[in-house]
DNA sequence: TCGCCCCATGAGATCGATCTCATCGATCAC
DNA sequence: GTGATCGATGAGATCGATCTCATGGGGCGA
């Protein structure tokens, strides 16, 4: 691939000169100019980025770190970053670490060694997590990406993971729900999901209800009746639950629907996160919305500011009530349905 | 931040001798070795990749440009390219197009310039496509992933869509439906689709059965249920339908079930992608599944390969038909149930 | 006409690591 | 003992663009 001396010695002139063709184009005769470009043109000249980023100490590269693309929370986020980055000149250096720490701590390294301009993290707990410790002895630029900040901790941007799941107990509470539920997936594993459960509890005892145990699904992502029938039978059974995310959620709505339970009708399931697919289901999820494209920008705008050494306001953002199908007031009939054994046609 | 030279005089050796601690330990004297290790720990000496990339005329980095990180077809295909680069050493840079011919380009061009090793890329229509003809003059390795191949035209990895949406047609043929229609987005917009419905027509043909017009949505993943009304109704109203992927059924489903119309009872519906959201759901989506895994893994192995001036078999990846609740028989009663008007709790 | 300034341009250093080649001392075979 | 070999190390070039500083010529005011 050509490069900037063989245009320059085509165009007979200098390097610096067929440099300055290209960065500051007004400082260069238009005849030498004319003669410039047209040996770029010729050669298929194409500037080396690599080269300039050496030069520059710069390279106008962000790194991104999320658990997975395969939920849309992330995905969806991670769109909105790439965008935004994308319109200030940036690219994004995409990574998944599964919540593995080693994976995290290896990730961190080798995005650092990149010489990436900034970083912007997504971890299980942010709190005395260890790639974070010797982060921020770095001069890198870092921000932390729904984890929630912590004081001396790194800089941070999401909701009020709390206030949030606290509003959305509310909510169910307005309706006329009394025995609520949470439904989490494993709780050590998410600083987000221990906050909301917090913030549940806190809603239901200003409300001088009981905060039920937590119901702890094996996986994230994808829910198990067996762990949450014994809630769902006996007088004091659940009218409503509360997951903690929506694949969660809509995971739990197909097999409670598939075990004959209707929803909201039989029970009332709360989403969290707000992902695009909740609308366009049946019944529709009802969900805490967490603005993913205002975190995405507001992340990649973030950076871009301490990049420049400001340091950013990094408010929480707006969470959003979306209201949907999914949620209705509590069954008047306070006799149980039963749990049927499912008829899949599925293998 | 530290570089190999402070590394080597604080050490009292040449930068050669402080390289090669690094890239070929075995080459330098275990004392040696000790003296440079020590300085490096001492300093926090992180070696640049920046310099190296130039110096070594390769950068171990993937540009991956997919239309949407909102659609988890494309997400979770790269969640497994992502995995597979990093096992090999590489990172990925990826954008999204919006299916977009100009950010396509400036794209390439940008990925061109920071001198990736090789380019994975999804457009609209690989055929004529601009980019695509530019970029066969380049050296660069380029693959282009889900797009089908063409003679002459760049390697291509993904499904045979024509083979698998013919096969999922006959799923529904053998079922006993024989008023079949097919859903698509915007057809102009996407060379899947249109060999996906060229799949469809064929095995209609085949089964003696008369292919339907397209019903075409004004979105690639929301469904409008007044396009697919008028095919509801009369006496050849349709029983099954095909959508050419994943989303678009899912949310057709939704708004089937918002207006009373039972799934698969009234109408059978059928997807393409094997989305793994699909299982979760109740009823659970029938699919054509395409190996979003294998051809993330497939295609960043294509791409190490050509790297390395081999040009791998690029055969079709194995498509596979997932059996779900969305599809059943036709209805017996030939009475058409009417599509009431949707009572949404959603504003 | 002289001197000053500005504009266009070029020479050379620089970013940080790696690669080639030369050197030097030690070991080994004969 | 001497030449060959090998292992460890260093000097210097190199990747490709950009930045600083110097230079030379033209224009302009006095």
């Amino acid at each position: 691939m050509a490069d900037l001396l063989s245009v320059a010695k085509l165009a007979g002139v200098s390097r610096a000169t067929a440099s300055r063709t290209f960065a500051t184009p007004e400082r260069v005769s238009p005849a030498t100019r004319r003669k410039v470009e047209d040996a770029a043109t010729q050669l298929a000249f194409r500037p080396n980025k690599v080269a300039r980023q050496l030069r520059a100490r710069a390279t106008k590269m962000i790194g991104v770190m999320v658990p997975s693309l395969n939920n849309p929370v992330f995905a969806e986020q991670l769109h909105a970053m790439e965008v935004a980055a994308r319109e200030a000149g940036y690219s994004l250096i995409v990574t998944t670490s599964g919540y593995d720490p080693s994976r995290e701590q290896a990730i961190v390294e080798e995005m650092l060694s990149q010489r990436v301009d900034g970083l912007a993290l997504t971890v299980a707990v942010a709190r005395d997590s260890a790639v974070l410790t010797t982060l921020q002895r770095e001069t890198t630029p870092c921000l932390l990406v729904y984890n929630p900040p912590h004081p001396g901790g790194l800089p941070a941007i999401g909701v009020d993971n709390r206030a949030a799941m606290a509003e959305a107990t509310r909510h169910l509470i307005a309706l006329g729900h009394r025995h609520i539920g949470m439904v989490a997936g494993p709780l050590l594993q998410s600083d987000r999901a221990r906050l909301r459960y917090a913030g549940y509890r806190q809603a239901m005892r200003e409300h001088g209800l009981a905060p039920q145990p937590l119901i702890e699904m094996p996986r994230h992502t994808q829910a198990e009746l067996a762990c949450l029938a014994p809630a769902l039978a006996g007088p004091n059974r659940l009218t409503a639950v509360l997951c903690t995310n929506d694949l969660l959620a809509i995971s739990l709505i197909g097999e409670l629907q598939r075990a004959t339970f209707s929803v909201p009708d039989d029970l009332s399931v709360m989403g969290f996160d707000g992902i695009d697919l909740g609308r366009r289901l049946y019944p529709s999820l009802c969900s805490m919305e967490q603005p993913r494209i205002e975190i995405g920008r507001a992340a990649i705008a973030s950076l871009l500011a301490m990049i420049q050494g400001q340091s950013p306001p990094l408010p929480f953002l707006p969470h959003a009530l979306r209201e949907g199908e999914s949620v209705g007031a509590p069954p008047t009939s306070r006799q149980a349905p039963t749990l049927r054994s499912p008829q899949r046609n599925t293998p």
